[in-house]
DNA sequence: ACCCAGGGTCATA
DNA sequence: TATGACCATGGG
């Protein structure tokens, strides 16, 4: 089974995702921190309480008392250290020119400057890539592994970039890739969501319902 | 009560 | 390079 016929098989089963779910790329930034290791039900009070407080733009976070972004921040989790996450990333966003700036960076400048901020790594950074500057990124998550390895596609131990080189290789980096990477990882996260937890209860628990390719 | 979430950093060996 | 501790709220 190649990853387009996975591909295939998660989009007849769940169609279109519609991904990030938010209206700026700024806000799709904030939300790549919020997220990490945390349900979006959680990050989405937390958007919506700096929403409610005129707090969703890089100026005012990083103008507000840090523990009065923390206690915005606090229904998605570790909020002390997304706090501080956030600021990292202003502070570098806004000295790059915002996104008009950074923009005109070539991907792979811009995947190193976000790795160079403290507190976003190579996910949270492919997020960026993907869903904030339509970069053509494969965006890897826990998820994306343990389908995958499951399947019997890739080892289950194989690093975050040999992982994401599979994917960007197996897909082409032709034109239509962002579109195609945007919609994959949207459609595996579902189906991990959905099925594939970290303890299965069955040895084919990634395979099954809802997705008629993989029965 | 238990497991889990759209990770990442830091200290230690 | 590779583990382990730590961060913390809320849903199922």
């Amino acid at each position: 089974m190649s990853a387009h016929a996975v591909y295939d098989a998660l989009h007849a089963a769940y169609g279109p995702q519609h991904w990030w779910p938010g209206d700026t790329p700024f806000e799709v930034m904030v939300g790549a921190v919020l997220t990490q290791n945390t349900g979006w039900v959680n990050v989405e009070r937390a958007i919506d309480n700096l929403k409610a407080n005129g707090a969703l733009d890089p100026y005012t976070i990083l103008d507000v008392d840090p523990q009065q972004l923390a206690g915005w921040l606090k229904p998605s989790g570790y909020f002390n250290v997304k706090a501080q996450r956030l600021r990292n990333l202003c502070r570098w966003y806004l000295a790059h020119g915002g996104h008009e700036g950074l923009s005109e960076w070539d991907t792979t400048r811009l995947r190193e400057g976000l790795l160079s901020v403290n507190g976003v790594g190579k996910e949270t950074a492919d997020d960026i890539l993907l869903y904030a500057f339509a970069r053509p990124v494969f965006v890897v998550d826990a998820y994306t592994r343990r389908i995958f390895s499951r399947l019997g596609l890739v080892a289950p131990e194989i690093d975050y970039e040999s992982l994401r080189g599979w994917f960007e290789t197996e897909l082409g980096t032709v034109d239509g890739a962002t579109r195609v990477f945007n919609e994959y990882h949207a459609l595996i996260v579902n189906h991990g969501k959905d099925v594939c937890r970290p303890k299965p209860r069955c040895a084919e628990c990634c395979l099954k319902r809802r997705c008629a390719g993989f029965t």
